[in-house]
DNA sequence: CATAAAAGTCAACACTTGTACACAAAAAGC
DNA sequence: GCTTTTTGTGTACAAGTGTTGACTTTTATG
């Protein structure tokens, strides 16, 4: 139980990473309603409690922070992903365990997914399009797993991205009502049951799909 | 080929409604690389070519301006589902056509649509909730819609819904890429395939299903 | 045509913004 | 322990911001 080191000036304690303090507070400000392009660099460094020049020691830019942020969402994001993997069981329960656990991680690290969902589509061209690339390499990765499945074998790489792109995009759709009722409880067991047909019903589609293609 | 009337001062001669100068100005901005709490008054005014001042004899605020442009954006959309309602027309080309249409008209309309997109999960609170009402009542008209369909009579309303729901993130998905790729053409023709499939395995799934409640 | 209302202009305000430069403290390297 | 880097501070400036109030021009209305 290391107790941080005392300080002369309130928060100082953390000085060692003012680049994370700083990350944390674009975050934060984002949280109480900014998009990305909202902000202001004197804001962001107001709300660490230091002098907005200091910025400059640690990004160049505000898009070099930008930027960071996008590959700690995805960061937190591959973990999930990761031990998804590790756990998830085929069976009867598995849709309902995934989306369970996914509504939580994502109620657990609202101001992440808040971040890529906001930026997704944001004010800011290298932001988006970064994230675009992560999304696309998350969908391809998906794909790869699907592929492993006995009924979805025989598929085509191309079509295999095709339904993991529809999945994604149902998640995407769950993040924005997670993100959109503050509340948990209630609202998110029938958000969750939602899902989990959306995702069922997808799923009833495959053994009877055969690619037409043009 | 009417030439515009004589001007004393470039762009005067709309002057008769500065209102929806001010409009198109904000969407401007925003396909230049914005998103709209990353506006500012004075910057949309010069855009027009107008007083700062003159902004406040039409909006009081740039939220005002902002629930407008959201008005504006899915009266576009929705003239859209109104043709479309009109002459579709169940059968085998059905999805397929839709799906070119609705493409081709989110080119044609990129701003609002681009808009939309962005304000979806964007900085400003009121906007994001105004579009998310839309979207719901939109989710829901379709619903509507997919009842009359004969597979689809004996489902319950929460179910269709629930359709309807992924249908619309699915349209959403492609809104995405058709907005990130700005040359029409061959792009276009491979994301009107993947998104023909996407909605063709969703119904697939259809006959299959049988609603589980928990 | 006169008059009232609506739409646009001008000048000014008190702030906030990004960034530059010179300096002080802290950490790291030797 | 001294020196060098790194990190943070203070001051300063030119430029941009939202909003005000008092004016002028245009448009509509009687």
């Amino acid at each position: 139980m290391g107790r941080p080191q005392k300080t002369h000036r309130a928060s100082k304690d953390r000085s060692l990473n003012t680049r994370q303090a700083l990350r944390e507070a674009a975050l934060e400000l984002m949280d109480r309603d900014n998009s990305f392009d909202g902000l202001s660099l004197r804001e962001i460094t107001r709300e660490v409690g230091v002098v907005p020049t200091t910025f400059y020691r640690h990004f160049s830019d505000m898009e070099s922070l930008g930027l960071e942020l996008v590959a700690e969402s995805f960061r937190t994001l591959r973990e999930l992903l990761k031990v998804a993997r590790q756990t998830a069981v085929p069976g009867e329960k598995m849709i309902r365990r995934s989306v369970e656990t996914f509504v939580t991680y994502v109620r657990a690290h609202r101001r992440h997914f808040q971040f890529l969902a906001r930026e997704r589509f944001g004010g800011v061209a290298a932001i988006r399009e970064e994230i675009r690339t992560e999304v696309r390499l998350l969908q391809s990765e998906l794909a790869t797993d699907l592929g492993r499945f006995p009924v979805l074998k025989t598929w085509s790489t191309e079509d295999l991205n095709m339904v993991s792109g529809l999945m994604i995009n149902a998640m995407i759709g769950i993040v924005e009502q997670v993100l959109a009722s503050r509340r948990r409880g209630q609202d998110d067991d029938e958000l969750i049951m939602i899902a989990e047909k959306q995702l069922r019903l997808i799923i009833l589609g495959v053994p009877q799909w055969r690619s037409q293609g043009d």
